[in-house]
RNA sequence: CGGGAUGUAGCUCAGCCUGGUAGAGCACUACGUUCGGGACGUAGGAGUCGGAGGUUCAAAUCCUCUCAUCCCGACCA
């Protein structure tokens, strides 16, 4: 591409609406152009990169066995009722109306259209396993876009799904797509982590996310540093009961007066205490339209997602209101114990191990010390219920917990039979009888991946793409050409000569200033860029640089291409 | 949805408090000079001041409503 024709510009300011540098630098280099909230279009270059993303995928899931299909952005509201999610899905599920009044939605995800081809197509065991992909637009009304094509609302998204007649079949199917995105991502040139993680709305059993390590990531998750090898989402790495048994109680209980302290942290100083001998009381709904007491260690943080699973506690979590709490307690929150509690109680493993700790009285003003589990009150019922916090020893059983963050760009499932036994989906077996079939539903954020990219291969100039997923190979940036026929001969021969070597090659030929050439080529981030100068003519050498060196080589001007074509299989980033 | 903020030229922003008929830098056009790290000069084009209503002789500026965008939270693969 000649860089004279490409009328999209590149811009010196940060635009005020960007902040993470994913989105700032995608931005400044033109690779997007924000429409709407959480949509954008892609541009020219942004899109050579979204393309060489969709093709590794491609490769690689053809390469698994999967075949590829599309299927409509548009879906009739039959299928979600059948699934049951018409209700469940929630403002998020974009829904709309044709001419008819008939409803239909804009397609979130396609567990629906999928299990109705499947069903109307898979018709015999010998037919299975399956395993049918596309990469294709989704929309989700985000309650909140942000950070650019990382959370929009509109996003291109590989979804697979495989239709398995038996409980192995669809582990090796499981198997098989967990490799293929190992290879993928890897290819990609990305820093990543397959996690545990919960299985959220889309349900099912087993379930690994594939994080992109990055600061700016919007997921916590918790990583080994043993050899072990355990990563999970924050939300679902289970925090391990402490080894050592708890202390005697040595103190007596007393009544002390807590004026206006509610908050651990002003109840801890003001009794001259650290957070961890204070012991935290939240009362969330219970199934019944009662409340629930969870205790929690003063500096821990409660997990929604490990309490909604407790028996008593709703679905999905919810804070007890204020007056819910009066009621059950006769006291506001900011003095909530364990003692003398009536509604039935959870208590984490760290916070029952505790001996002499404080607590709420129930009671206006007021809390406990030295109060004592089994003295005191009863024994509660233990549970996990906190997260995990760095420094935890490893579920993994070797090595302890570091909080990182991380960038959701795959998620892999078992679904089972959710779907398939909801919109009976079944073939026949061996004997000729019905058998709902198994699914595995593998997705990918086609668009994400390219901020994610980016916010891992980035400097203060620019992007510096992984050359697998880079908009051109190399950038050929000849000086003052419009004065030098020289110049402009040498880099019109050698641009000509890259693309039949199967470059693909992008040609400053703006009659622009080196300073500008320069700082374009490190800002949309290509990974080879050849200088063509008088002055490495008269010299017989041309100026190259990678991305990510300091420094210029000077290459003699008869082996450029050899070197190119050199460096370029050498470096997969 | 709750809290906060912002909407003025393509972009980044000033002007608003204290009302008097719209500015800067970048970008863009033309010409000249310059030409190895985001040049300089001269001239120029470009804005329903987010929208509607109100107050006033007069509104970018004050008031009301509304729309949009961003941030925090809740929520969410």
């Amino acid at each position: 591409m000649r860089w004279s024709r490409y009328p999209i510009n590149t811009v010196k300011e940060t635009p005020s609406e960007a902040e993470v540098v994913s989105h700032q630098l995608m931005l400044r280099a033109g690779l997007i152009r924000r429409l709407a909230a959480g949509i954008y279009t892609w541009t020219p270059f942004g899109l050579r990169t979204l393309r060489k993303v969709e093709n590794i995928i491609r490769e690689e899931m053809d390469r698994a066995g999967a075949l590829e299909v599309l299927m409509p952005a548009v879906q009739p509201a039959e299928l979600w009722q059948e699934s049951g999610r018409w209700e469940l899905y929630g403002p998020e599920l974009l829904r709309l109306k044709d001419r008819h009044q008939r409803d239909f939605v804009i397609g979130p995800t396609h567990e629906e259209v999928i299990t109705d081809l499947a069903r109307r197509e898979l018709k015999s065991y010998r037919q299975l396993p399956a395993n049918f992909y596309q990469i294709q637009l989704k929309f989700r009304d985000e309650i909140r876009p942000r950070f650019g094509v990382m959370r929009g609302r509109e996003f291109i998204m590989k979804d697979a799904y495989s239709f398995h007649a038996t409980q192995e079949s669809l582990q090796e199917g499981y198997d098989l797509m967990r490799d293929a995105y190992i290879r993928m991502f890897t290819r990609m040139g990305l820093e990543f982590r397959p996690v545990k993680a919960d299985t959220g709305s889309i349900g099912g059993t087993a379930s690994e996310e594939f994080q992109v390590l990055a600061d700016s990531g919007e997921d916590a998750i918790a990583v080994s540093d043993g050899t072990d090898n355990y990563a999970a989402n924050l939300e679902l790495a289970p925090a391990l009961p402490p080894s050592t048994p708890r202390p005697a109680a040595l103190a007596s209980l007393t009544k002390v007066a807590t004026p206006h302290k509610r908050t651990i942290e002003e109840v801890a100083i003001f009794l001259k205490v650290t957070p961890q001998q204070c012991l935290k009381l939240l009362l969330v709904e219970s199934t019944d339209g009662g409340v629930v007491a969870l205790a929690l260690r003063g500096d821990h943080e409660l997990n929604a997602i490990k309490a909604q699973k407790l028996p008593q506690v709703a679905q999905p979590l919810r804070m007890a209101s204020p007056e819910a709490v009066v009621a059950a307690t006769g006291c506001e929150p900011g003095y909530l114990g364990p003692i003398g509690l009536k509604c039935p109680l959870y208590a984490d493993h760290a916070a029952l191990a505790a001996a002499d700790f404080i607590c709420g009285a129930n009671e206006m003003g007021h809390h406990y010390i030295g109060a004592n589990w089994g003295r005191d009150l009863p024994e509660p019922t233990r549970a996990d219920l906190r997260n995990v916090v760095a420094g935890d020893p490893s579920p993994g059983g070797n090595g302890s917990l570091r909080i990182r963050r991380g960038i959701e760009v795959g998620h892999i499932f078992q679904l089972g039979k959710k779907y398939s036994e909801a919109m009976q989906a079944s073939v026949l077996d061996e004997a000729g009888k019905p058998v709902v079939m198994f699914m595995g539903c593998y997705g990918i954020g086609v668009t994400r991946i390219v901020a994610a990219a980016i916010e891992q291969n980035h400097d203060a100039a620019g992007i510096r793409w992984p050359a697998p997923i880079a908009p051109f190979d190399v950038v050929l940036v000849p000086l003052n050409a419009a004065k030098s026929p020289k110049v402009a001969e040498l880099a019109e021969a050698l641009y000509a000569q890259l693309q039949q070597r199967g470059f693909e090659v992008l040609l400053d030929d703006r009659d622009a200033r080196p300073g500008v050439k320069f700082a374009d080529a490190e800002l949309i981030g290509i990974p080879h860029r050849i200088v063509i100068s008088d002055r490495g003519i008269e010299a017989g050498a041309l100026e190259y640089r990678h991305r990510r060196a300091s420094e210029n080589e000077a290459w003699p001007l008869s082996e450029v291409i050899e070197r190119l074509a050199a460096a370029r299989s050498a470096t997969s980033t």
